[in-house]
DNA sequence: GACTGTGAATCTATTCACAGCG
DNA sequence: CGCTGTGAATAGATTCACAGTC
């Protein structure tokens, strides 16, 4: 596990920074404007202007002197570059405060991400629907996830829970599997798992505020 | 903004670990073990035993060879470290599906976290408890905040309210924000942001599903 | 023999300097 | 000029090789 794996061709970090660009460029274009320069870009975005130019670089935009980048360009080779033009179905396992929370998250839309199907263990759940997505028996996952040729899953059950259900997402052939869980989960290795833990981003917080409070510096 | 900015005097990819390394050493010492070898916690963690080395290396813990590391030492250092071993309050606006499902995550008690108070906008919620946190109105904020000495904000409003929120909060001199809405805030430089976009992690994941399904290299 | 731990080497990402173009 | 874009320099993080210790 190397710090910095290309995905692709892509620096993991510009992948990470696209994101970003994404949604600002999208807000330009709703204003109308046809082009933007790397400085103007990153004022906004609190990033270095080369860095900008080298990320589109890596993703095969180029611009133009004097007046920049096509901004329609950006948002058409950004949303292609991350699949997000594309509609993307997941199935969502665990549909507890953060499942929910997720059902309910409306940004999805903007990130090709369409939440087909829910399942849960609790039958006191299953059978409901949570934002016109039903909820079903975790026993019904593996046939409707092959039967939706769903590729992509979310994982939000308890940590206890984390593992059985991800064995259970390999058997339905799930492809990759983003983890809410902070459970390391063991898989096949050509199955993808995607951490996203929120303790790592309080710890990052943790300890600025604590080097803040006695800067060791 | 430099990609690898050191906090204190640790490499920020450390922080970013020391939860995992501090979830499992937390369970061996539950489990009664004393002592614990790099290549072990590799094992598990799916990270390289010379990384885990190094990193223990920069936090100040020293082990034996033959035996290993002390367990006991390793979880007192890392909470340490994070600070996760005394109690940091915070509090959080936007009591919206987000809002109530972090107020009702059990896992903060064991990062030091607790949510001393909750705000919204909409007054159908004001007066309501969740778990029991109480939920205010806005404009209670900065008064309560003050008085309870709050240092810490988790921020779970929608895009729109994001920055006139991070307003209220650093006029009520919050010190660290936990930004889980997606958009960037500007607030002055000595408060401290911590982002938590969901759409960077969905962006490695749809990156590399595409990657797979047509490996580039 | 089984581990840690350090200094050097490597790899990755960021930033700089400046050439090139409209 | 004002901006992009490239190759070189720097900074940062990981990995290697191996010496040291229990």
């Amino acid at each position: 596990m190397s710090y910095g794996y290309k995905i692709g061709s892509l620096p993991i970090t510009t992948v990470q920074r696209l994101p970003n660009y994404l949604r600002l460029v999208r807000e330009l274009q709703r204003e109308g404007l046809e082009a933007v320069s790397s400085a103007r870009l990153a004022e906004t975005l609190r990033v270095e202007a080369i860095q900008i130019r080298k990320d589109f670089g890596y993703i095969g935009i180029t611009g133009r002197p004097k007046t920049g980048y096509r901004v329609d360009e950006l948002v058409d080779v950004i949303e292609q570059c991350l699949s997000w033009n594309r509609v993307q179905d997941a199935i969502l396992v665990g549909a507890g405060n953060l499942g929910r929370a997720l059902m309910g998250y409306r940004g999805f839309a903007t990130h090709g991400l369409r939440i087909v199907a829910a399942f849960d263990v609790d039958p006191g759940i299953t059978g409901e629907s949570v934002n016109e997505i039903s909820v079903h028996a975790l026993s019904e996952l593996a046939p409707i996830a092959r039967r939706l040729k769903v590729r992509m899953a979310i994982l939000t059950v308890s940590p206890e829970a984390a593992q059985a259900a991800a064995d259970k997402l390999v058997d339905a052939g799930i492809e990759g599997i983003w983890n809410f869980t902070g459970k390391r989960l063991s898989v096949p290795d050509d199955v993808i798992i995607q951490d996203q833990d929120i303790a790592t981003g309080l710890a990052v917080l943790s300890a600025k505020l604590t080097a803040r409070a006695a800067p060791l510096r």
